[in-house]
DNA sequence: AGCACGCCGACT
DNA sequence: GTCGGCGTGCTC
């Protein structure tokens, strides 16, 4: 028997299957999708088995040194899907497989030296060994030297230990041995130690814990284990982040009409197995999680297992709160909160069939279920679900590919569906589900667009309108809840000085340095480069160098100025980073500890609070002066999003966005709340300039230290590329990137357009391949984005 | 990627 | 003469 295995080697020429011969006393337990050690060159590492050939292979085979676990890491699902990443995401099948799966099962590699003949070496290096094996990375260069002369001699061996990351915890416990239990309990006089056997005998394993507080000591079961009654084992311990939480049961809530029609038609699908994607666009407070919940439920009674994608920010405890009350512990919740090990005890859960839904961000849509029944991706349209570096994938790709796998429904709900997905919904490829009612029937708040232009001519220059100004004074007064949002991106604080205009770059990047009041420093956000804030102008030398532009603190400090009784909490990168620190702020907010809640992108979902009754958009034109096209679309939604924070309890809610393009139709129709509205318009400009969905995408952006390396190879990845493609493609640039320098590397990119290109995947392996050779050499870079989220 | 092999320069 | 620089090539 021989297997097929991808290596643990991050690197495009061993980027293909090794053969190793599977050793006979191996043969019988040996899986695909295990973890196993071979020996590679005159090295040792892991690998994944992916094909078992039960003959003999032509070649004599090394053979594979031993496996890493009992009970494969990979099913055959996952291992299809990498295959298929691998070819369409031009990536490499070990780099897919390392993203697919927690982070704790990667392989560590630790250099140790083995005690062969003990009794060759002096007591005091014998002292150094533990077990025979010494880590070589623990020792000094002093005992380094002493052990030479021995490993020469081969008294020590040097060796590589493959481990994993992370291990499985354990807890003790103890089981009954095989006895006769009558003639034990005669052959006892302890009383405890009768009632301990007994207990055991009833309950099967428990452990020395649960023993504890049951009352038995450790010398109660130290006095049978000596007996050879009973005998210690190791369990396997999961470590459940929520364990110490009490959820409340919870049960079905009455769909309303179009909630109910919405599910019939996904039940129908799931009933009838069929791989069919559904579109749910459903307005903010429609009910879509509970349209979610029932049809997870049908899955589950079912036997089948379901798959719940949201949005990392949106991930929030209410949520996780509303699935766990519903499913109880057959719910797996996965998000970037949780440490290494953590992870990986879900993702077990997963795999064993303990946790048969799993609510989780994007990298989740690899959970490794069997016969799965549904995939769900809220708030589908959400540039998150995109993994920006390598190996880039969008998680709505891999759901589809999953769906087809599994032959099962794949929904995609959002408020605010992605122009591509509802472009397939208008085309009948996804069936269009619609949920146009507030499910509580609270009014959808009124919007009110405030342009900024007539504030400054009217001579305010402030950061709050009027009309805001006024409305908060209102809200403070009347005890009610404020969240104020402030567009991050373009609103980084830098220098800039008023007699000349310098304003201080990134000596590696051609970008300009942000402002960090905290450190007093200037930040590269893209190299990392860090200065002091200069007293002078590096330019002029004039004292009127002063921090532009309005970040978060800044917008905390004038609110403070401006508004009386006004207790803020501030929400952003700072104030969130710390492990829980979200989810406490919240919950401070919640608890009316302040009546201002100021942040960035991240308090547009989930937050769900009755008290709110005003929603102010401080900046709405700042994402809409990116060069990208899909700032409009990214304004629009956040806007509708925001706005849907406001007013859903009894309360009205009032939204005030405040902007220097009021005419603009991404803001009209997000005040008018009118998707379809925006849809149409928005497809008319990306119809005549042929982007998404009228065209697929390929950024292909190289960089290099040198200017003229990085120009000279533009011309041939062009060239290439027009002599591969078909003529109805479009191969634009190479043209400099928007940041046209980070860390000294000049970047320029080239984007395809196309409607339909057999030979894409090919051109594109073929460069892949090349430049990756040109990388080695001298450093020349190349990535490419099949269908970006963005052009920068 | 990592490791060995191999072929040239500056040192005890 | 040899230690060690890193270019080249291979890994079932």
């Amino acid at each position: 028997m021989y297997a097929s295995v991808v290596v643990d080697v991050n690197a495009k020429r061993v980027d293909k299957l090794f053969d190793y011969e599977v050793p006979a006393e191996l043969a019988s337990i040996m899986k695909v999708g295990m973890r196993v050690v071979v020996p590679f060159g005159p090295r040792k590492i892991q690998g994944y088995i992916i094909e078992l050939v039960d003959r003999n292979h032509e070649k004599a085979l090394k053979p594979i040194l031993h496996i890493q676990d009992m009970t494969p890491e990979l099913n055959t699902e996952l291992i299809r899907l990498s295959e298929w990443m691998q070819t369409t995401h031009i990536a490499k099948r070990i780099a897919v497989l390392d993203i697919m799966l927690p982070r704790a099962v990667k392989g560590k590699y630790h250099k140790v030296y083995r005690l062969e003949e003990p009794e060759e070496v002096s007591d005091e290096l014998y002292q150094l060994f533990s077990q025979n094996r010494v880590r070589i990375s623990s020792l000094s260069a002093d005992q380094l030297a002493a052990l030479k002369p021995y490993v020469e001699a081969g008294v020590i061996t040097e060796d590589v230990e493959v481990r994993q990351q992370q291990k499985v915890k354990t807890q003790k416990a103890v089981e009954l041995c095989d006895i006769n239990l009558d003639t034990a309990l005669e052959a006892l006089r302890s009383d405890k130690q009768k009632a301990c056997l007994l207990m055991l005998a009833d309950e099967g394993v428990l452990t020395l814990k649960e023993l504890k507080e049951r009352d038995f000591s450790a010398a109660v079961v130290n006095g049978l284990v000596k007996k050879e009654l009973v005998r210690k084992i190791d369990i396997e311990d999961t470590r459940d982040p929520y364990q110490h939480r009490e959820f409340l049961q919870d049960g079905k809530k009455v769909l309303r009409d179009e909630q109910q029609t919405a599910y019939d038609e996904i039940s129908g699908a799931v009933a009838a197995g069929k791989n069919e994607v559904f579109l749910l666009h459903g307005i903010t407070g429609s009910g879509k999680t509970e349209v979610y919940l029932q049809t997870i439920a049908d899955v589950l009674d079912n036997g089948q297992t379901a798959l719940m994608l949201v949005p990392e920010i949106a991930l929030t405890p209410q949520m996780v709160e509303r699935f766990k009350a519903r499913f109880g512990d057959r719910v797996a919740v996965m998000h970037s909160g949780l440490s290494m090990g953590e992870r990986y005890d879900e993702w077990r859960k997963i795999r064993k069939g303990e946790a048969r839904v799993c609510v989780g961000a994007r990298s989740s849509v690899f959970a490794p279920f069997e016969n799965l029944g549904l995939i769900i991706i809220d708030e589908e349209h959400e540039a998150s679900y995109k993994q920006e570096d390598y190996p880039r994938y969008h998680a709505r790709d891999i759901a589809m590919w999953r769906g087809e796998y599994n032959s099962c429904p794949v929904i995609l709900g959002s408020a605010t569906p992605s122009l591509e997905s509802y472009a397939r919904a208008e085309k009948g490829v996804y069936r269009l589900l619609t949920l146009s009612r507030r499910a509580n029937q609270f009014p959808v708040p009124s919007v009110n667009v405030v342009n900024m232009r007539d504030e400054l001519a009217a001579g305010n220059r402030s950061m709050f309108s009027a009309e805001l100004t006024q409305a908060i004074n209102d809200r403070i007064q009347k005890g009610e809840q404020i969240v104020l949002f402030l567009n991050r991106r373009g609103h980084a604080q830098f220098l800039l000085c008023r007699d000349c205009g310098h304003v201080p770059n990134c000596p590696n990047c051609d970008i300009s340095l942000t402002y960090h009041k905290v450190t007093d420093e200037l930040k590269c956000h893209y190299c990392g480069h860090k200065e002091y804030k200069p007293v002078t102008c590096p330019n002029c030398d004039s004292e009127h160098i002063r921090e532009m532009g309005v970040g978060t603190q800044k917008v905390e400090e004038l609110i403070y100025q401006h508004f009386d009784g006004a207790k803020v909490i501030r929400m952003d990168n700072d104030t969130t980073s710390r492990k829980g620190a979200h989810e406490q702020l919240l919950d401070k907010f919640r608890d009316q500890e302040a009546n201002i809640l100021l942040g960035t992108q991240m308090i547009a979902k989930g937050l769900d609070f009755p008290n709110i009754t005003l929603v102010g958009v401080l900046n709405a034109d700042t994402m809409l002066n990116l060069p990208d096209f899909r700032s409009s679309e990214r304004t629009f939604q956040l806007l509708t999003q925001v706005a849907g924070r406001a007013g859903r309890a009894d309360k009205e809610g009032h939204v005030i966005i405040q902007t220097y393009n009021p005419e603009h139709y991404a803001i009209q129709y997000a005040k008018n709340n009118d998707y379809t509205g925006f849809y149409k318009e928005e497809m008319n400009y990306r119809r005549i300039g042929k982007y998404p969905p009228y065209y697929y995408l390929v950024n292909l952006i190289f960089s290099h230290t040198d200017m003229k390396e990085v120009l000279l190879e533009s011309k041939h990845i062009h060239q290439t590329l027009l002599h591969h493609l078909s003529p109805s493609s479009y191969v634009l640039g190479p043209a400099p990137c928007a940041i046209a320098r980070i860390n000294n590397q000049y970047r320029f990119q080239i984007i395809i357009k196309f409607k339909s290109e057999p030979e894409l995947l090919q051109a594109l392996t073929y460069l892949d391949d090349y430049y990756y050779e040109k990388f080695v050499k001298n450093k020349f870079n190349l990535s490419i984005d099949i269908n970006p989220q963005m052009l920068m």
